[in-house]
DNA sequence: GTGAAAGCGCTAACAG
DNA sequence: CTGTTAGCGCTTTCAC
């Protein structure tokens, strides 16, 4: 291994000089720089970034905790994460959970053992109140979801919103019979997208049924979105429209629809949230939201950029535009039904 | 921050014992090693890792170079690694490459830099003679892709064998006119799956013919894919079935039959590989080769901790088991045809 | 503009 | 069984 040392015995200068050009900081002549250079060349020097990193009491890594890094929404967050501190000169170490909340812990204890600088949470728990013990110490920032009541910059879009747009447009689509499928986890997106529907319906004068409410599995899967749907289509009062809370969800029920002899959309108006891969890869295309999934990867990286610099006013609550996108999954309710 | 001289202050004992139970090397009594647990509960010690990396010269990082996370086949590889190595207690870096050599080669440096103890590449071109550079240096290993002529562990399935059985089934179905959408990179596997392709066809005295031949993009982007499958089914002689080197390509393929209003499977066989999350999406479930995308990743990192632990005897070739799935896209070609 | 030297926190001989 | 001590390779005062 050469080291820096080696480097100053071919330049015939010291270390400190050595350091001082490898750092750009501090000032060293032309002619000597240009020496140094010439050996750290010739040397094929590279520093040693385990000894860096122990002076400076810093590792230019962050830490990724994403529950499930397979998930296209949760993937495309990561590249955005990724490409952003990659400019910075930063790595990404990517701590996958599962969802759970043990590893999760595990994880952000990197931050203790100084493997990483800073973390961004991305699938925290509504509730996950241990994460303010991390908060207090280490620089981190929530993308997507976040614990309520803490004072830890996040970014998001407007969930509320969001659904709002959607359910008003279903309505005005002339449904009436709307139902949705919200999911058993307890992120605040969830909650976010329940409360936009039952608050559309009320404010439209239609009773939200219990009936209508069904739930998918904690991860959003394909098959437990089918099952929900299966379940709720089942019934004589069946619905004319779902409001899912992920694209995988609104397959998930197209899917269970078409087997049951549906269609999609003239039986059933499907709309999803999202707008991950596979959304326009068949028929029909699906109504849904887009997130700007890369964005908000990239923000967050920004803004714990900024907590790791202790830069003064650090955005606390960013929230990037959504666009609601109408394709083939909804339609006007058929008149004839 | 509380370092290991603190806890020997608290526990009445020198530095070196509370690094001896700190790594569980030496002997120490009972008893003071109780002592110095406590000691480090009470204050909550958590090693510095950029120390001891320092002085281990180890970082218990591995690399994993990727040309897209966002794919769901590496993001199931990535998975299966991360999985494996936190087992053995490393962590994951991740580099994101783009497809991009000069990235890549950023990437592999953070070996030079000690940033990580070995790395897995996961889509190095056939002829990225480069790596040896690297692979001399440091422990790296091959994941489903590798460079020909090079000595380094490679882990992936046996894609000759099989397309071949692909193929033979698609042949056993009656078709004669068949052609396949490949693609314009040049990993190991694209190589293998077209030779597959046209050796089946010379076996059974069927001629290869240049215009059954298509390309889609480097990344077999759903796009290209469909794109290839227009150009394909355009022709006046067109095929009756596709055989497609990825899932993705095999839904465009899809896509396209249908806006042209052909029937899949009953008018055109299509055939994916990979089996990817979408192959059970949507109906025609696609027919496909289903490769261990997870064990994939898990037994290359096996490999990689032989190689950094510098174990004798490592698997240089490994060839793990793939199934070939078949479902609705493919179908007995049509007599009325 | 440059060099000498003091550590960063930890591990691993070596002594006792 | 336990303690003392010499570094790992780098950055950063502080002199000159």
């Amino acid at each position: 291994m050469v080291k820096i040392a080696d480097v100053a015995r071919e330049a015939n200068v010291s270390v400190a000089t050595v350091s001082r050009v490898l750092n750009k900081k501090g000032s060293v002549r032309p002619e000597t720089c240009e020496r140094v250079y010439k050996a750290i060349e010739k040397l094929s020097f590279e520093p040693n970034m385990s000894a860096r990193n122990l002076r400076r009491n810093e590792t230019r890594v962050i830490l990724i905790v994403a529950p499930n890094i397979t998930n296209p929404y949760y993937a495309h967050i990561l590249a955005g994460i990724g490409d952003e501190a990659r400019k910075s000169g930063y790595s990404a170490l990517i701590y996958n959970t599962g969802g759970d909340e043990e590893r999760e812990k595990n994880g952000m204890d990197m931050l203790k053992k100084r493997r990483a600088d800073g973390a961004i949470l991305l699938a925290s728990n509504i509730d996950s109140m241990w994460v303010k013990e991390y908060a207090d110490k280490y620089p981190i920032v929530h993308c997507s979801e976040y614990v309520k009541g803490l004072d830890i910059p996040r970014v998001s879009i407007d969930n509320y919103k969001a659904t709002l747009e959607v359910m008003e447009y279903i309505i005005s689509l002339g449904h009436k019979k709307i139902a949705t499928i919200s999911s058993s986890n307890s992120y605040i997106s969830t909650l976010l997208r329940l409360k936009g529907y039952k608050d559309t319906l009320e404010r439209h004068g239609i009773e939200v049924r219990k009936d209508y409410i069904a739930l998918a599995g904690a991860e959003y899967s394909f098959k437990s979105g089918k099952a929900a749907a299966f379940k709720l289509l089942q019934q004589k009062d069946r619905p004319t429209a779902i409001f899912c809370i992920s694209d995988t969800i609104a397959l998930g029920a197209i899917t269970a629809a078409k087997e049951m002899g549906l269609r999609v959309p003239e039986d059933l108006t499907v709309t999803g949230f999202d707008d991950v891969d596979y959304t326009t890869m068949f028929h029909p295309y699906i109504t849904t939201v887009a997130q700007p999934c890369y964005d908000l990867g990239r923000k967050s990286f920004k803004i714990l950029h900024a907590c790791m610099n202790k830069t003064n006013d650090i955005e606390k609550k960013v929230v990037l535009p959504h666009k609601f996108i109408i394709r083939e999954s909804s339609a006007p309710i058929s008149t004839c039904d």
